[in-house]
DNA sequence: TTGCTTACTTACTAGTAAGTAAGTATTTTG
DNA sequence: CAAAATACTTACTTACTAGTAAGTAAGCAA
């Protein structure tokens, strides 16, 4: 766990988040952690590399999240992955995602693959979330779990993307809509 | 109503689609069309100069359509919409929002200036035909129509990021879902 | 037919991209 | 204490980027 690895991986999720995986370059990262790009390559061979690792990271902070929510009640666990997007959105982030799906077809298969990993994780995490929900009661939806689901994460992926061109509260006012939806 | 000018703009329009602003270059644009780059140059001085242009034959095909669906009623003018992210996604594309939003920081203020026109434009077409919709009964949600426009927006676009990566079907799943919440 | 405009090409620049080979200082290990 | 691994730097390459300056061929206009 060397702690310029640990910066270098902060750093590129932030400006993936912020310009885009395809935007930023190794230089980018060099220059504001004061070392030089080969530095960079050193811990990284490949940009795919550091895109893997940046994935990689947000999946383990997911897990780890997830986990500490699970003895919560349903509408709970939601309403906390909801924050989690809030709190992207007023650091004008958009989510891993949101920013790595527009340039899925210019990304190696192994980024690629690692992106669709994600993208299940969540999606089953949700699913069943809200699955459990609907049986205690605490959550209300019509049709199948899933589809409810992949609505949910469509939403919250993409507002905050609206977010950016529209302004801060456009993430809140579709959160807010689709929390109530749920439930009641 | 040059010929080539219009191929350059159409072309670019897809690989904006297909991979993203900053990953296409004026060759990628100028070898399909058996010309040199200068001559992309010559009709788009600058990258944001061509990004202005497709943002606006994009509005001009949204205020064409949605002019031709005037007659129907609400919920067919939704089911139109709906149709033409079904067909951008079967062709393996996003839509101009999608593919935008996450290099916004990255563009030039009067490229992110009209991509805030287009967003404006369809949020107000969607919240006209929601509000007019729910007043024809035939449609029916919860809250502000403005609010619930944001969400039908969200879905769509965010659908189609989800559909790269998870397949096409998700786009229909989350849509389908979408236009049925709405019709009950 | 002279002159202007349109739509390019040719040939180039300056800058930046990812990536690498070889060297070095520091720490770790047998 | 010597060897080897770690974490870099220096210096470089190759390839591509947006963008430009100058020239040209074809068509139209007075």
């Amino acid at each position: 766990m060397t702690l310029m690895k640990d910066k270098i991986v902060s750093l590129a999720d932030k400006l993936i988040r912020v310009k885009g995986f395809n935007a930023f370059s190794y230089k980018d990262i060099a220059d504001p952690l004061s070392v030089k790009n080969a530095a960079v390559h050193y811990h990284f061979p490949s940009k795919a590399d550091l895109g893997i690792a940046v994935v990689m990271g947000e999946m383990q902070r997911f897990q780890h999240n997830t986990r500490l929510w699970r003895q919560l009640p349903e509408d709970e666990q939601l309403a906390h992955l909801f924050d989690v997007f809030r709190r992207h959105c007023h650091a004008g982030n958009v989510c891993l995602m949101g920013s790595l799906a527009p340039d899925y077809e210019t990304l190696t298969p192994p980024m690629q693959e690692k992106i669709n990993e994600m993208a299940e994780a969540i999606v089953e995490w949700v699913t069943a979330v809200l699955e459990n929900g609907r049986k205690n009661k605490r959550l209300h939806f019509k049709g199948a779990a899933g589809d409810r689901a992949l609505l949910v994460i469509s939403n919250l992926q993409s507002s905050l993307l609206l977010a950016r061109v529209m302004g801060t509260d456009t993430f809140d006012r579709i959160s807010r809509q689709l929390l109530e939806d749920l439930r009641s």
